[in-house]
DNA sequence: ATGAAAGCGCTAACAG
DNA sequence: CTGTTAGCGCTTTCAT
């Protein structure tokens, strides 16, 4: 059964002076004498006294804690971004209460009012694949909690972002994938209406313009998980024969890709060269190693929780919206090597 | 600005009730009139009203929240562990607050006062592996709060326990080594206070001596990460070239010597066979494919959860303790098929 | 069926 | 330098 935990009172029982006194003590009020002071510490430490964040949440209006809402932990690239937000919140203090979405809009809703219940003092948020509307979390607005997207920004609200530059790095993919040769480049794409998958597509595109090879709408599809490579593959490399490029939407995408394309005894980058999009451990196991584009999560991390504080701590500003934007990088792997 | 928060005492005013009148409706109370109970629900929507969680937990002495403190949270297995926890928590609509102590010391004790600090109602806990004192643990005990540890236990406290037949899964994996052809075997380990690394060893030494293979201190040694595979196997290999099977401690460690035997152009796993330990995705992707023992890290958490739910919710067994041990299996792949 | 008031642990005027 | 008191939002006796 969970115990009565020592309170300031008890100190101040133990010491027969008043509770106020201790309080006071405990945070260095310049008024209290150094004996006390002293003693007072000293006596908390033997208790064991731990201050109650609850009792001071409720007293501040503000509970050290902020609010994580991630599509799904088990994820590279969104478990560095946790730990780069739980890494920067301990330096400064904070607690980290993490929720995830399972890409689950209902589950998104509850998420959002179980943070605005726990009284956080800011919330960081990447949205779920499946949410197409977004007044869940307007709350946080109305409430004046701040609020900062990263990666799956929400198009419709405005607020800090920390973004990857996905057309840029999807742009730098494609284009590599000409420059070595590719004329029939396909791409697996997520779903539209996230805004990152709609960067992505457009970076495809425009490399394609800019080199003057035509778009085939037939070439790009809705493929951008593992599970549906190995159901969508096969039957597109049938259907498009000619096709002796993809760009995949994320790294584990195109290592499933290969692995089909491995299956149907063509080679990878000899027959058809593949490129993913994330650089996790993933791109560097597998076979051939993966050429992928390099997205940082612990960074993003880091950079959204800095918005957020900056918001937490200096109100002023509270009405100047900042976007990130993180510029990825190409790693270029054997995926792709066809120098031989 | 944070904004003041609807609170029952808004809604009192606004319908002109007393606050426990609010109180009550909200929860359904049996003595307040239908009409009323409708009233005040709907306008406790219509005001956007959610209850203060820090206010409930001061009063109640329970914050609806559980504490988690694990290493790492980049790292598949782990993640995986917290998963099983959330969706778990969730269901049971608790918060989940988590630390990573990033493997040291000093940060998991700061991690324990936190998680004091905010009143937890129950810690997961999965320890460093610097970490080799465990008081800070015990204060969690002493306040009554209840404690499971999972995976990486603490030897020296008694509280519920999940974790995997460490012993039981070297010895399979060892064994299998032993079955397809391996005479000398190499253990690449982690540190020998983790006790799920003392366990990992033993079951590889006994799989040796029920096979009658002698065991060969010189054969263990100290390499339970990426980096240091890196750095360690060739050297080892040129030294024991007669190494024909090398079991890890965990895969990625695994794989790592893998790309390093390839490198000096032997081959896995006719010249050495691999096997690892925890089956992640890289097991998948990695070429050969590796052989590993599997290691449930979602059926963990949800494990975990599970027995400190039980303390929580009906502290009368308060001082059974339970260990629940997950059987790992053998999971046979490429770098353990010698048949050709 | 509803209200008044106390108290959870803490801080911050205000008073001495 | 220290103590008294009110109040953060909520529940819960105890009245009515």
């Amino acid at each position: 059964m969970k115990q009565h935990q020592v309170t300031i009172k008890d100190i101040a029982k133990a010491l027969d002076i008043s509770v106020s006194t201790v309080s006071r003590a405990l945070k260095d009020h310049p008024d209290i004498n150094k004996e006390t002071r002293k003693l007072v510490k000293e006596t908390a430490r033997q208790m064991k006294y731990e201050p109650n964040l609850l009792a001071l949440g409720l007293r501040r209006n503000k509970s050290n804690t902020i609010g994580i809402i991630i599509p799904e932990i088990v994820h590279h690239f969104f478990s560095s971004v946790i730990s780069g937000i739980e890494d920067y919140a301990y330096e400064r203090g904070y607690n980290v209460m993490v929720c995830q979405s399972n890409e689950n809009y209902n589950r998104e809703i509850i998420n959002a009012q179980a943070l605005l219940s726990s009284r956080v003092d800011g919330v960081l948020i990447s949205v779920s694949k499946s949410t197409l509307d977004f007044n869940h979390f307007r709350n946080f607005i109305t409430q004046g909690i701040p609020m900062v997207f990263f990666d799956r920004v929400c198009p419709d609200i405005v607020t800090d972002r920390v973004i990857i530059d996905d057309e840029g790095g999807a742009f730098l993919a494609t284009e590599h994938l000409i420059n070595i040769g590719c004329k029939r480049i396909a791409h697996f794409a997520a779903p539209q209406n996230l805004l990152i998958a709609q960067g992505r597509f457009s970076g495809y595109q425009r490399a394609l313009r800019q080199n003057s090879i035509p778009f085939d709408p037939k070439l790009v599809l809705h493929c951008d998980t593992q599970e549906l490579a190995f159901e969508k593959t096969g039957k597109f490399l049938e259907e498009f024969p000619d096709t002796d490029g993809i760009f995949a939407v994320n790294d584990s995408t195109a290592i499933a890709i290969m692995q089909v394309i491995k299956k149907m005894s063509k080679r990878v980058p000899d027959d058809i060269s593949v490129i993913g999009f994330g650089d996790g451990p993933n791109a560097l196991i597998a076979c051939p190693t993966l050429s992928t584009i390099e997205q940082k999560g612990y960074e993003m991390g880091t950079e959204a929780v800095n918005f957020l504080f900056n918001k937490i701590e200096n109100d002023i500003s509270a009405d100047s919206f900042k976007t990130k934007v993180l510029i990825p990088t190409l790693v270029k792997r054997e995926s792709t090597d066809r120098r031989k």
